[in-house]
RNA sequence: GGCCCCAUCGUCUAGUGGUUAGGACAUCACUCUUUCAAGGUGGAGACACGGGUUCGAGUCCCGUUGGGGCCA
């Protein structure tokens, strides 16, 4: 119990899960199952107006989503206001913090004037000078007070376990508030107190906490508690390598899910922003991930969020999957392009699967299906513009025409005898057979790309090629029609 | 403005005093192919700068510059 690795991810519930806190609840999450110890969950919902349940939902699904499982919690910490209020009573009696009557408004203008003529600003401890008359007086006004922590006179320095040492002035921290007139305390006490009370070993967590983890310790040590270790994760870039923000678009993590990524490959991908297993292996489940998961081998610089590779890499999962995953995976965004009907599932499954087959290695996302594959489906697909220029001509069209009766004609529809059939047709009219099979695919597909012609055929069916076929083949006679009136 | 963090190809990274500075994504060329991809082969591409320490520095120290974060 004693050395038992206790980490926690402790979200603010803003109503998105961030990616960014994605990379750092995965990180706390494998340190943790590396070690065998607890991942806690606990919501620092102080600040937040109303946090509602909609809010931690998005969070929790977001955890299950990428398969983080957590033992503890979550923990609300609304809900233990009385805990914070005992050990800022404790310091209090201790004369280790305050009470401030200063009006915030009037702190907030000091501030702000100063910044202004580029001085530093501090608050200049002037409740801490009160004579217990004036502080009689204002506590007979009944004006709000706060509780400040006094920072004592003294240099702060503690091991990061990424960064190694680090050391701050006590000078450079000014006496913060640890309990807001309404009862409720701010972050880095509410952090303390949690942190100790919930057994936290170590604080992972993402280095814009740098700054507070001085103040955090002298809270520890002001409050006679044992401190955590600490490490501080460099933080996730957008392309302009500002801290990733909305700004820079797609930053929820369910947005991912949404544009089809898979979640093994998202926390692949995550696991490696920052953090490399040393060797070069960089395609890892997520077991794999866990075995080989070391906070010393964390990167202290920051990373840019590289899209691409993330798109890469989930192209790679897709394509590693069985046909009945991939399906599996695929459906709900096969049903939302209105590719499918619920009771295809069970009547076209082979089908289905086959067509999988023929398509995973060009899928990158899943949404990708409805542009990849939108042919195999429906009949609304749309033609390329480029390969209408190319093939939408009265030399392909007859080509085309000629070759028809022999597909018509071809009794056992599988590749191989299609495949025959053309070629032959090429054969006895001195063609290539490219220039059969790339109108043919055009008029049947849309596109000048794709799977193999002829398996593809197969899949959509005599048919539907055939019909395909002569719909393009009279929609150019009707338009030459049209020309010559 | 103050304080703090950071610095290897465009991007993610390997590198812990002696390496032709390695890999991956992206990019370019070639190859394979009915096409598009994917694959294969190859190319281009980095130690921010300046001082030290050392026989020897991407690696250790100091400074500068640049980027980022927090205070907001």
């Amino acid at each position: 119990m004693k050395n038992e690795i206790r980490v926690r991810m402790a979200p603010s519930p803003t109503g998105f899960f961030h990616v960014g806190s994605a990379r750092t609840a995965l990180y706390n999450w494998l340190f943790a199952r590396h070690h065998k110890g607890k991942f806690i969950l606990r919501v620092e919902d102080t600040d937040v107006a109303r946090s509602s349940e909609k809010m931690i939902d998005v969070i929790l699904d977001g955890l299950t989503w990428l398969g983080m499982n957590w033992d503890e919690g979550p923990y609300f910490q609304s809900k233990r206001l009385d805990i914070y209020q005992k050990y800022v009573q404790q310091l209090l009696d201790n004369d280790l913090a305050y009470y401030c009557y200063c009006d915030p408004e009037d702190l907030e203008k000091e501030k702000q004037a100063a910044y202004k003529s580029k001085e530093d600003w501090q608050y200049d401890r002037r409740c801490l000078k009160l004579s217990p008359a004036e502080r009689a007086e204002k506590e007979k006004k009944k004006i709000p007070k706060v509780v400040r922590f006094f920072i004592p006179n003294q240099s702060v320095s503690f091991h990061d376990l990424i960064h190694h040492e680090i050391r701050r002035e006590a000078k450079d921290i000014e006496d913060l508030i640890i309990l807001r007139s309404n009862g409720v305390p701010t972050y880095n006490l509410a952090c303390v107190v949690d942190d100790y009370e919930m057994g936290i070993s170590h604080v992972i967590r993402a280095v814009d906490h740098i700054t507070n983890t001085p103040k955090q310790i002298l809270l520890f040590e002001a409050l006679g508690l044992p401190k955590p270790e600490y490490a501080h994760l460099p933080l996730i870039l957008g392309h302009d390598k500002s801290k990733l923000s909305k700004r820079h678009g797609a930053v929820s993590l369910m947005s991912y899910k949404e544009q089809g990524y898979l979640p093994g490959a998202m926390v692949n991908y995550l696991s490696l922003l920052g953090w490399s297993p040393g060797d070069d292996r960089e395609m890892m489940n997520t077991q794999e991930i866990i075995e080989s998961f070391d906070l010393n081998r964390i990167n202290p610089a920051n990373a840019v969020f590289d899209e691409t590779k993330l798109e890469w890499m989930n192209g790679q999962y897709i394509y590693g999957m069985s046909n009945e995953m991939l399906l599996q995976q695929l459906w709900p965004f096969m049903i939302e392009y209105g590719l499918v009907k619920e009771q295809d599932n069970e009547k076209k499954k082979s089908w289905l699967l086959r067509v999988c087959q023929l398509v995973k290695l060009r899928l990158k996302t899943l949404t990708d299906i409805n542009d990849v594959a939108r042919y195999f489906f429906v009949e609304d697909y749309e033609y390329e513009e480029d390969g209408l220029n190319k093939h939408f001509n009265a030399a392909t069209i007859r080509i085309v025409e000629d070759f028809l009766p022999k597909l018509e004609d071809i009794e056992e529809y599988i590749a191989l005898s299609i495949e025959e059939s053309v070629r032959n047709h090429a054969e006895t009219n001195k063609l290539k057979a490219r220039q059969i099979i790339h109108p043919l695919r055009l008029f049947i597909t849309g596109r000048q790309g794709g799977p193999g012609l002829f398996e593809t055929m197969v899949l959509i069916g005599k048919e539907r090629c055939l019909s395909r076929t002569r719909r393009l083949i009279n929609d150019f006679k009707k338009q030459q029609e049209e020309k010559t009136n």
